[in-house]
DNA sequence: CAGTATCCCGGACGATACTG
DNA sequence: CAGTATCGTCCGGGATACTG
C-alpha cells in the first residue's frame, strides 16, 4: 500500500484517517449521516453517550478533512444540518470492506482470543488444578 | 455494515479492530511483519520510534486477536519469531481498502483542509487585511 | 439550539531499570 | 535477546457552566 510509489505525505494522511477512524465516535457519526443529514441535536440524541464537547469535535475533524457539510441556517433558534459529502459517502467503501472482513472473520478472532486468554492467565491467579 | 442483521458483538468487534487500527504502531508492524517473519528486536530497529514496551503490547494484541504468531526458539540467547497467520495476511485486503481510498482521495483531502483552514483562523490571530 | 470555555481525572505511553 | 516492572507525564475526553 505505501510499499508501492512510496509517498510519505499520503502515508501519513493513511495513518491521520486511520488514527480517525479508530476513534470511539467517528464510525458512529457517519453511520448516522449515512442515513441522510441530521442536526447536531438529532446526533447528540442519537449516538448514545456522546458528549457535547466531543460531537462537536469530531465533526469538525470530519468537515475538515471534507467527509461532511456543515450548512446553518440562520433562524431563531439556529439551525445546524450536518451531511456527508460526496467524498463522504465514498467512504463508505473502505469502511465497508472492514466491516465485511471482521462480519466474516468474527468466530476466528473470538476463538484466537479465548485460546490466548487460557495460555496466559488473566491476571495473576493461582492455577487451581488438582491440588 | 452493521445495519442489516444487525449483530451487537459483531459490531462491537467492528470497534475493537477499528480502534486497534487507530493506534500508532499497529499498521506499522503488520507491515513489517507482511514482508516475512520478524524476530522482536528486527522489528524494535525496524518500526522507528516504538519503545519496547509498545512492541510488546501492540504483538501481544495482534497475537491474542490471531493475527500473529508467536514461537519461541529455546536457545540461548532467546529467539523469537513473529509471523503473520493466515486472518493476518487476509486482514491486510480491508487495509488496502482503507490505504488505496486515502491514495485515490489524497488531494481532495487536502484541499479540503486547507480550504477549511483558511474560512477558520487556526488560532486566535487577528485578520490583518489591508488594514 | 448549537455551540465555546474551563476544570479535572484516568489511562495511554515513554523512559528506565531489572530478569531468565 | 526478549521481555516484565515501575514510575512519571501528558492529554483525551467527560462534566459542567456560560453565550449568541
Amino acid at each position: 500500500m505505501c510499499d508501492s510509489s512510496y509517498d510519505p505525505a499520503k502515508c501519513q494522511t493513511v495513518s491521520e484517517m486511520l488514527a480517525r477512524l479508530g476513534d470511539k465516535w467517528t464510525v458512529l457519526v457517519i453511520m448516522m449521516l449515512a442515513d441522510g443529514p441530521q442536526r447536531f441535536s438529532d446526533l447528540k440524541r442519537a449516538v448514545v453517550g456522546i458528549s457535547q464537547r466531543m460531537l462537536t469535535l469530531t465533526l469538525r475533524a470530519l468537515e475538515r478533512d471534507g467527509l461532511v457539510s456543515r450548512t446553518v441556517h440562520p433562524t431563531v433558534p439556529p439551525k445546524v444540518e450536518y451531511a456527508l459529502t460526496e467524498l463522504g459517502r465514498s467512504f463508505g467503501e473502505p469502511i465497508k470492506a472492514m466491516g465485511g472482513w471482521v462480519f466474516r472473520n468474527h468466530d476466528l478472532i473470538q476463538m484466537a482470543r479465548a485460546e490466548f486468554d487460557e495460555r496466559n492467565p488473566p491476571a495473576g491467579q493461582k492455577l487451581v488444578q488438582l491440588g
